[in-house]
DNA sequence: GCTAGATCTTTTGGTACCGAACGATCCATG
DNA sequence: CATGGATCGTTCGGTACCAAAAGATCTAGC
């Protein structure tokens, strides 16, 4: 993620369109990707506007875990999960999966190792007993009160740089891409 | 992934300011959020921008690997290999695992799964070696060249509704998250 | 030349994560 | 009631993924 100066061939005279506002390493590497495949037909601006949600997705994932969520074994899967119990309070597992964007298998794994440290309990349903209830443990809510408002210092940090307007704006467009994916 | 509208307790009276332009259930969630913890002292802009990255990223990759990289039996992170060494030609594996984003340890598998389907070779560097050296197969440049014009029809669909203005600023504002995490 | 340290890749151990198959439970129809 | 189909959660097989440790190779200083 850092070095995209090198290319294996006649490297020289990258284009210098769009005005380097921000003259990072990877806007250089889009300008080689334009003028690597420029010939072909491509939607440049759908590939890098997808690419780059993906790329800022991992990027701020990995550091969250690492800097965050590491220090409480708390895995990004785990976080959201004790997050969404702690805004939305008990539910069952469908729904917590599809809250969290898990699978329903993933979840139950993922469940069994929070259950594992004691920091949200199961229930089974007794009006429909193929159901399970999933909720917050004492220790999980005090964890999640804890650690949320430093989480948000984090997406804050995430955010450095954006003016307000901006943040909506990315929120907004980010949430039609959501809903043509889902 | 889908329906927001349960709640717990006392659900009625959610807010309305914001003047839902594109009325998703995920906005509905969004207030939601901010009804519950609105007391506190949060940075809702940040939050929902960064939390929005996250969801997009995993729906636009699931859904990829679903319709578009299944019948190749390639996961995203082995697309996205045969595509950095399409673009940039062959590297180094230290490279090509940031590149991909990926720790190298992560690289050193999904290469041998991308070489066992023949379609990338590794070749030990001469001058030094330590140093392994990655390029696509005559397979996998067939397959990267057939394959990437319909993944890119893909991302074309995938920011249906976004106007050619609003993919480059969400480009660019997804930038600059990436520097602050990186 | 030898060796200590630096620099690479791979291995290891463990979680996360998916799709599909499975087993339990519920419910509508007879 | 019984039973076939729908709906749950879990299990299973497999890949992806990371951090840390190990193994291989290079290089600087003696």
């Amino acid at each position: 993620m850092d070095t995209y100066g090198w290319c294996p061939e006649d490297n020289e005279n990258l284009t210098d369109n769009e005005a380097s506002t921000d003259g990072e390493d990877f806007l250089a590497a889009e300008r080689d990707i334009r003028k690597r495949l420029g010939d072909r037909e491509l939607d440049f601006d759908s590939l890098h506007a997808i690419s780059n949600i993906y790329r800022a997705a991992t990027a701020v994932r990995r550091r969250a875990e690492r800097e965050v969520l590491a220090q409480h074994n708390l895995s990004w899967g785990g976080f959201t999960i004790l997050w969404v119990l702690w805004v939305w309070g008990q539910m069952d597992t469908a729904r917590l999966a599809s809250e969290c964007g898990l699978a329903k298998g993933t979840l139950t794994g993922m469940l069994s190792t929070l259950e594992r440290t004691e920091l949200v309990e199961r229930e089974r349903v007794e009006a429909d007993r193929r159901k399970v209830t999933v909720a917050l443990t004492a220790d999980g809510l005090t964890l999640i009160e804890d650690l949320f408002p430093r989480f948000n210092a984090y997406e804050t940090a995430m955010s450095e740089g954006l003016s307000p307007e901006e943040k909506r704006e990315m929120a907004r467009l980010l949430r039609k891409v959501i809903s043509n994916a889902v």
